[in-house]
DNA sequence: GTTAGCAGTCGATCCGTACGAGTGCTAAAC
DNA sequence: GTTTAGCACTCGTACGGATCGACTGCTAAC
């Protein structure tokens, strides 16, 4: 909608400057830091007027009268956009994600739970990860397991994901019975969940008595699986952090924004409006979406793919007044690796 | 240690009183406040000079000279242990609980997860739970499964527990092999943890080649399973609250608590310490334990059977100024209800 | 278009005062 | 001996006013 261009190259130094500056100090910044600080050879009074007119076009705002200026969520939008891509990792934090993915780890929902530490200990924000659905991978095995009371349906992804549910224990089972139903359901292998779910149907209706009522049982089960993303846990590591970094926010803010954490179907959504499907990585500033919008946060956040096959997203909640070039380099660098480690993995 | 007897009834009605009075405020509270509200026929002064001797035992402290009265870790401690057992829930709290377990839910750690809601809705606190582990349980399954780049080793446990871990693939394994080490391990049924793992062993003694290899690591899995309670997850539910409800809380002081209950490890050992083997309920408040006693603290906490053999823990985690009371029932209450459907599920 | 200078604005800070809640003590009353 | 009334004292908190200082926005000169 607004393109960078059009604000001229000084506007553009200028803005970046106060953003710069602004997530540095998290103070308003005045024209003269800006005269001083950056090296465009033009005195405050200039800037001053700059800064007015960037105030016009909506990208700085203004606390109060006396104070400096801070940037809107736009002028943030803008600065992101902006960026040049050449981004550098420190090297205490290349050292960091490297040690990380040194460990050998064979078990990818370990892997992400480790990732959001990770990606919280780099940025000082909350890391959060969202696991391959179920639903996009194909089934690897489905198998019914008698625990006396009830029984158990376990399906095991192609990436080693396990989902589970319990369904009700026809009284007239039989060991002879669930164990047809086990080599019906070994036919289920390499399909996708919908489909799984199909053909369990379809070996319903070809089949009589108990064995039939456990079938059905069994699919529901499998729609279960894919309309509830309730194995689909958000996993979330390193809140605290945003609870002492961000020392400015309001307590009321502070408690929405755990609050949208807990939810995971918050989450999930937000993190699945987020990442657009061809995109390689993602930034939601502020109001930009109506759940971050309400606690001054922002979200960014990155695919990870086994091969050329999205398996989820990983990213990182922090406050609209984050450091957007460091954030946006671990993201990206720790994406890229978690995609080399789950292509090596579950090829 | 200090027999509340030995407080003589009065001091322990004025200790009552002021904690109550300062649960219910918030506030340092005053000779008067108690004089007035408590109905001992006795004027302010006299109140005074019990308080005085109640801080000289240690039950009360001062913040500052023209301050009132706040309870210590040990008043608390009193008044908790003098507490009379008749303890009665709010008609909307009841309600709660008994709409939760109306629900229908079969799998066992899926209750779990909304009992951390529960708890959580019922006392604005943090809710937690530790569900069973998989090592007191007998096992049900154990299974190999072939993800390609690696194996899986599934382990289900008699009340629907689920753990995995991956192990790596021998370069020369074939689908027999994986049949002969499926039939190996259906003889673990029944075994405890331990005793599937000393199995899984002996049957590598008597195995030759890449089915030995495979066995073993199995039994390094079940090893592990054991060792690292990896699976054993606590849930948490309901950290908001605390955001909100802890108001007056140091930034500090929340950092620490948030960070504490994201360590599971933690969690895990101090509801692990608090809960006594035999006991009904515990109660452990700030300085009882070291980790409650950084943040100033509670924890009050319940464990749940199926049957007589203990399961889990559940409880409540919040500050030192709690309503005991209030969430006393409702730990005790929801384990109560936690336990029968934990008994009709898992017999 | 840029810059220096200056008046004006408005929040933040500091300080002194007044207030009030609550104690602790003492002396009288029961 | 215990309880109570009274009172001086302490000490945090709230209030108000003055000052400070950081910026801005404007104007006039370059």
């Amino acid at each position: 909608m607004t393109e960078p261009a059009e604000l001229g190259p000084r506007k553009a130094a200028i803005l970046r400057a106060v953003v710069e500056e602004y997530v540095r100090s998290g103070e308003p910044v005045g024209s003269e830091t800006i005269a001083e600080g950056s090296n465009l050879g033009v005195s405050s009074a200039t800037i001053r007027n700059e800064m007015a007119a960037l105030e016009e076009l909506g990208y700085l705002s203004h606390p109060h009268t006396s104070a400096g200026r801070v940037p809107t969520d736009l002028g943030y939008r803008c600065y992101v956009d902006t960026l040049p891509q050449g981004l550098r990792l420190r090297d205490a934090q290349r050292r960091a994600i490297s040690g990380f993915f040194a460990e050998t780890m064979l078990d990818l929902e370990e892997v992400l739970r480790g990732t959001t530490q990770l990606l919280s200990r780099l940025t000082q924000y909350a890391g959060v990860a969202v696991p391959p659905r179920l639903t996009d991978e194909t089934v690897v095995r489905v198998e019914v397991i008698d625990l006396g009371p009830t029984l158990l349906v376990l399906v095991v992804g192609q990436h080693g994901a396990v989902e589970k549910q319990a369904i009700d224990r026809p009284a007239d089972l039989t060991g002879e019975t669930l164990e047809g139903v086990g080599r019906r359901l070994d036919t289920l292998r390499g399909l996708t969940l919908p489909e799984a779910q199909a053909r369990a149907l379809r070996l319903a209706g070809e089949t009589p008595g108990t064995e039939r009522e456990v079938l059905i049982a069994v699919a529901e089960a499998l729609g279960d699986m894919q309309a509830m993303p309730r194995g689909t846990h958000v996993l979330i590591g390193g809140v605290s952090n945003l609870a002492s970094e961000a020392a400015h926010w309001r307590r009321e803010t502070m408690r929405h924004m755990i609050e949208a954490l807990e939810r995971e179907s918050e989450m999930l959504m937000l993190l699945q409006d987020v990442s657009g499907p061809q995109e390689d990585m993602s930034v939601t500033i502020g109001t930009e979406h109506p759940s971050t919008g309400e606690w001054d946060a922002s979200v960014v956040a990155a695919p990870f793919r086994s091969g050329d096959q999205a398996l989820g997203t990983i990213g990182v909640v922090g406050p609209t007044r984050m450091d957007y070039v460091s954030v946006m380099a671990s993201v990206r660098a720790v994406a890229k690796r978690l995609s080399e480690l789950a292509t090596e993995l579950g090829a």
